[in-house]
DNA sequence: GCCGTTTTCGGCCCGACTGTTTTCAGTCG
């Protein structure tokens, strides 16, 4: 069983204990566990084999005891007999909003509730309300909760939230009452997706901002309403929640419902060993009973120098290290959305875009690029209009007379976004690939292959001469459809060896490839490109969903090819070209 | 279940909000 497998199972053990009543920090021990192993950065069978799993933080003999049995056998006799003992459908009554292992277990033993329909009809019927401990404002908002879930349980594109999210912050900030405000949680980490937006707002006034916030348009219901924190659900389903704290206390909220929770408690950990304790209400010394006269901070950045940390930007709080990267002064100079000078992969009417060469060389030029570069369809890609040998080459010449004319400043690479095939070679002729300035090489058909055929198709694909650079690596369409299976550290490393950029294609929707998986490939030398795949001129705007995603993969400009300036970028394709 | 020069036992972040209570438990973040 892989590492991942195992993480999972470490999870599940964790939920399966807290429906079983068991010691809360033995859940945490437990998932906490399964996280560390994700994230592990040694290869598990190697640890195992070494004895040295014991010295990951986290990791106990319990823990080091069961993880080397599912990694040797693939099963674990104390998971087996746990899972057995648990009706599945109790685990499922966990996805109910307001519902907890407590509730659950509760309905369980009195009424034997053990799935979301018993429980649906439970409701209905007046049992639940009747237990003690309950009543019926439980039960509806079970039921409630319920309908919710198959309504809207889902997540949010982090692109579509945060068009929710800007005019509500830009609203906030216009209020008198209002002294600062911000977005917090996932939408200000920039995770791919997020569960709802978090609003933290410093006032010494809430009430007004609360009245404000209620009654926003698009807001279809009110969930809560306090004094100092309300939750909303907007029509689209997407939740908002906001928090009104003092000023003085501002910098401490807005970091603490930043998270991420891993980063949150590694921080609190590092205030204790300071002798000092950090919250969302200040930072004081740990035997001081109130905040009063606690720490001041005028800003996040004062938190992270009073805990002797270089200021950490939100996409890199994710618990994967920054925090030790912050303490050395080795954290990333991240890249910036304004660093870009070009972009690569985009579509044009000669395929499947929106938009002819003029247009988008012009829509370019005023965004001032240096450079951008068409990569239509090849003719694999029959739907989306691809191109032959000949039509490729009609482009290429148009885009030649185009740079020839001097009607744009900005350079136009005539390049071809090339089908892989399904043996993995390429959909167009080597000649013709190679009078190209550049080729982005993708996968768009045969896209259920097994791992195994899939990397090997893909390393092939890199190993031609003409590839310049791979388009969305797994073609995976977040919330809508899973990415093809593929070794990526396999073809990370063939990348790196034929000196071949990975794309990462920043449609909102691809993120691809993932940010998870950057530092690593970057520090082993790999190079990306932001890529908005545009098919029309407002597509040029998804690049800055793209640095997000580079942000969060700790990436600098010296990674991110179109950093680079005209000539610079003109030698790196020339390697290709010889 | 993990951890430790204050501890091998007793912590492990804790406050807001909700609903059901009549002073507090459960959930959430």
């Amino acid at each position: 069983m892989d590492r991942n497998d195992i993480a999972d199972t470490l999870s599940e053990i964790g939920t399966l204990l807290e429906l079983k009543g068991e010691n809360p920090f033995k859940v945490r021990a437990y998932q906490n566990g399964a996280r560390k192993l994700e994230t592990l950065e040694e290869d598990l069978a190697t640890l195992i084999e070494e004895d040295r799993l014991k010295e990951v933080p986290g990791m106990g003999e319990a823990l080091v005891q069961k993880i080397t049995e599912l990694h040797q056998t693939g099963t674990l006799a104390f998971y087996e007999k746990l899972k057995a003992s648990i009706d599945p459908g109790l685990v499922s009554m966990l996805e109910i909003p307001g519902l907890g292992a407590k509730k659950i277990s509760a309905m369980n033993k009195a009424l034997g509730i053990a799935s979301i329909d018993a429980l649906k009809a439970a409701c209905e019927s007046g049992e639940v309300a009747a237990l003690k401990g309950f009543g019926k404002k439980t039960a509806d908002n079970i039921l409630q909760g319920i309908a919710n879930r198959e309504a809207y349980g889902k997540r949010h594109l982090w692109w579509k939230a945060n068009e929710v999210a800007e005019p509500i912050l830009a609203g906030l900030k216009k209020l008198p009452a209002v002294a600062m405000a911000s977005h917090a949680g996932s939408l200000r980490r920039c995770r791919e997706t997020v569960g709802d937006l978090d609003f933290i707002v410093g006032s010494e006034n809430p009430a007004p901002i609360m009245e404000w916030f209620v009654t926003q348009e698009g807001v279809k219901e009110v969930t809560a309403r306090g004094e100092t924190k309300s939750s909303v659900r907007f029509d689209s389903g997407l939740q908002a929640d906001i928090r009104v704290v003092p000023p003085k206390q501002f910098p401490f909220a807005l970091h603490h419902f930043t998270g991420s929770k891993e980063h949150n408690v590694a921080m609190r950990q590092r205030a204790l060993a300071r002798g000092m304790s950090l919250s969302e209400w200040g930072l004081k010394p740990v035997d001081e009973e109130s905040f009063e006269n606690g720490k001041t901070a005028e800003s996040e950045e004062d938190i992270f120098s009073l805990l002797d940390l270089e200021y950490i930007p939100p996409e890199l709080r994710e618990g994967l290290g920054e925090i030790e990267a912050a303490e050395s002064g080795s954290l990333p100079d991240l890249v910036r959305t304004d660093d870009l000078r070009g972009v690569f992969h985009n579509h044009t009417t000669a395929s499947d875009g929106r938009n002819s060469l003029e247009e988008m060389t012009e829509a370019a030029q005023a965004l001032g690029w240096e450079y951008w570069g068409v990569a239509d369809h090849s003719k694999a890609s029959f739907q989306a209009n691809g191109l032959d040998e000949e039509q490729t080459l009609k482009l290429a010449q148009q885009v030649e007379a185009l740079n020839a004319s001097g009607r744009f400043e900005t350079h136009v690479f005539s390049g071809i976004e090339c089908d892989i095939l399904g043996d993995g070679s390429l959909d167009l002729e080597e000649s013709v690939l190679m009078r190209l300035d550049y080729v982005v090489a993708s996968v768009h058909i045969s896209m259920t292959q097994s791992q195994e055929e899939m990397t090997a198709r893909i390393i092939k694909a890199i190993e031609h001469p003409a590839t310049t650079m791979l388009g969305h690596l797994t073609g995976r369409l977040l919330l809508r459809r899973e990415g093809c299976k593929v070794d990526v550290s396999r073809v990370v490393d063939a990348a790196i060896a034929n000196e071949v950029i990975i794309e990462i294609n920043a449609n909102p929707y691809r993120l691809d490839m993932d940010w998870r998986f950057w530092r690593k490939a970057s520090d082993r030398g790999l190079l990306t490109s932001i890529n908005p795949d545009a098919h029309r001129v407002e597509h040029f705007d998804f690049v800055a969903a793209g640095v997000h995603t580079a942000r969060k993969g700790w990436l600098e400009r010296s990674s991110v090819v179109n950093t680079f300036s005209l000539p610079e970028v003109k030698a790196l394709l020339a390697r290709k070209r010889p």
